[in-house]
DNA sequence: GTAGTCTGTCTAACACCGTTAGACACTAGC
DNA sequence: GCTAGTGTCTAACGGTGTTAGACAGACTAC
């Protein structure tokens, strides 16, 4: 159980502390790192060179490598989540489909920033769906919310947002030029207002 | 370049032999390693074991690892799209949809097969779209040549094929359960739909 | 102040990976 | 029989994630 407060990472080489390394310190290591050289280029040793530790020592803060990748994940969502807080005052679908659009795009950006990030997500995407604690869970509380506000039954509500959030990120993942990517997204909003309206 | 007739692929362990291994052989060797542990557990050393052979010898035959998977992907699309070849007598728009439908459906419990396969053709999706010679080009150009035959203008139906088969793959790829990729399919064909028959 | 415990780093090593260098056995052509 | 070429082999390199165990420093109790 590592001591949170001092979030200091940067320590004198070789020497022997008792108060080094924090979780977060690891994991934005690790962040910074993938924006560098891509996920495919993260390693442990390189997430420890940068804080200047040796690879063993996170170990202590962590179980392994994809411990790790899953924390990133993690964050790097509730990062872009936390800009997205206000829906709420939608009057339509048509507004509903053209905010889930900008999302998506936003998102797609975003993700762009940081390569192969979203395929780490999108291993992680299914079994924290919605109940809990992130600024994730919030943004999808509210987007399913909003929906049933406008007349769409609950359960449907859900399974819909969950489908179109998954082809979405499927699509992020996938790393489609800019237009097959956009035109997609139109076909697919184009079948999903149909499927609300109807 | 190793010569290709002889196609036998165990031999005597430990042998100096001056014919051995074929580059088909390879490529089988690792998709059948693929089917029993996965892309993830793809290893030089475990395709040369399977044919009684050592690692280095592979490289006899292929320039690195990258090259084999590109060849494995290349055959497996083949060997899928070697069953498809009858489009061509659709007399309507809503036929494609449903063929395509059924398509994508076979084609996503291909990969489901061949756990991470789908990911290796992702990554080479883009550079040699239609022209050529497998049969995956054969397949690309006679489902576009049905829509135009349908009254789509030629650009914009190669582009609206080239946008659903790119999402349908993503949505393969990300391995989606069953409800999701079925339902998510129903929504983009509809949006499809709607954009072909305006 | 001293002893003891706990924390968090370190070095050393393991098994595995893709890959290369170079030796050697076998085959085919003359 | 000799020679050239082919295709395997062993050995090794540098890299990876990960573990074991030593040890330094800081807190706690007396």
């Amino acid at each position: 159980m590592p001591t949170d407060p001092p979030t200091t990472a940067t320590r004198a080489p070789s020497s022997h502390a008792a108060v080094g390394i924090t979780v977060a310190a690891i994991a934005d290591a690790a962040l910074s790192v993938i924006r560098a050289v891509g996920v495919d280029g993260l390693t442990m040793r390189g997430v420890a060179e940068r804080l200047g530790v040796r690879a063993p020592s996170l170990y202590h803060h962590m179980r392994n490598k994809a411990d790790l990748l899953d924390l990133v994940a993690r964050n790097a969502f509730d990062e872009f989540a936390a800009d997205e807080a206000a829906y709420g005052e939608l009057r339509s679908i048509d507004e509903w489909i053209e905010l889930t659009r900008t999302g998506s795009l936003e998102f797609r950006a975003f993700y762009a920033a940081h390569p192969g990030l979203a395929g780490l997500m999108q291993a992680k995407a299914t079994p924290d769906r919605d109940q809990g604690d992130g600024s994730r869970a919030a943004l999808i509380r509210v987007q399913i919310e909003s929906l049933t506000r406008l007349g769409v039954p609950e359960p449907r509500a859900r399974h819909l947002f969950e489908v179109s959030a998954r082809w979405s990120l499927a699509a992020v993942v996938a790393n489609l030029p800019d237009d097959l990517f956009a035109d997609g997204l139109d076909v697919f909003l184009a079948g999903l207002k149909a499927q609300l309206t109807t």
